[in-house]
DNA sequence: CAACCGGCTGAGAATCGTTGTCAACTTCAG
DNA sequence: CTGAAGTTGACAACGATTCTCAGCCGGTTG
């Protein structure tokens, strides 16, 4: 079996916007971060952006998660296991969770009812105590 | 205190959403739902669904949930009160799922990690038999 | 029953995040 | 150093949803 997976090059634009991931522990949308490099005069075209973020996210480098609104967030993670987040709907802030009991719960549930390729969407949003005290 | 809520008229097209909605168990899209009121013969104009159906979502009366990519889904459900949804990603088939525990981990998790005004994601996606073995 | 006020409708334009296009450019194996 | 092939970026295209606004119609009044 030979999945030829097209050899990946590093270049500049790759290299800054993992950087600016890097750079931060919150979860962020494309356009900022496409705002960030530019600010920082790291240029880097809003599709290649997109491009990367969508690459990483495909190799299990970045989570992704979409807004109420519909916009897509990034976040380099700490751990590349399955979990899930609590997340500042203000400011982006994140703190990783486990949910061993949501696991298999979700899993029970689903077999129950005779659905089989059972995913689960579980996120958690609330208001930082910084942002709170604002 | 007079919260002068602008005076609800039923019209021919509330009407029609309302059926198009009554008349199934599954999640839909709005432009679903305009389809079929369109081949029904009892056409609705696109902008006036939308209206409708967000209409319906802030009076409670129907449930909304956002596909993978991004598509918001609509579906009048057997109760009023919060629950969550085991859709069938194939067809919309869709089981009410209550789930107590998860409102508490969620709930909890939340104050433990000194976030307000928490509000939680919980959505089981899967195959539903039928879709199986079509 | 007719007149009216104001909510409602719909065709089409406008949004907006995201993806597709494609010629010019850059990486890197040989 | 070279050339083949992956990448880039400005800009067009998309697709779901929302906005506009002139014309329409529900329902209340007299
Ligand atoms: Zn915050
Ligand atoms: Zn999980
Ligand atoms: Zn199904
Ligand atoms: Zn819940």
């Amino acid at each position: 079996m030979s999945t030829s997976s097209a050899p990946v090059r590093m270049t500049r634009q790759r290299a800054a916007v993992a950087d600016a991931l890097e750079g931060t522990d919150e979860f962020r949308s494309a356009q900022q971060l496409h705002e960030t490099l530019r600010t920082r005069g790291d240029a880097v075209g809003l599709a290649t952006v997109y491009r990367t973020l969508q690459a990483l996210v495909d190799g299990g480098e970045v989570d992704v998660l979409r807004t109420e609104d519909g916009e897509s967030l990034y976040r380099r993670c700490a751990r590349r296991e399955h979990h899930h987040h609590l997340v500042c709907r203000r400011c982006g802030r994140t703190v990783e969770i486990d949910g061993p009991t949501v696991e298999a719960w979700a899993a029970m549930v689903g077999a129950e009812h005779g659905f089989g390729e059972i995913e689960h969407t579980v996120e958690l949003w609330g208001t930082c105590r910084d942002c709170r005290e604002a």
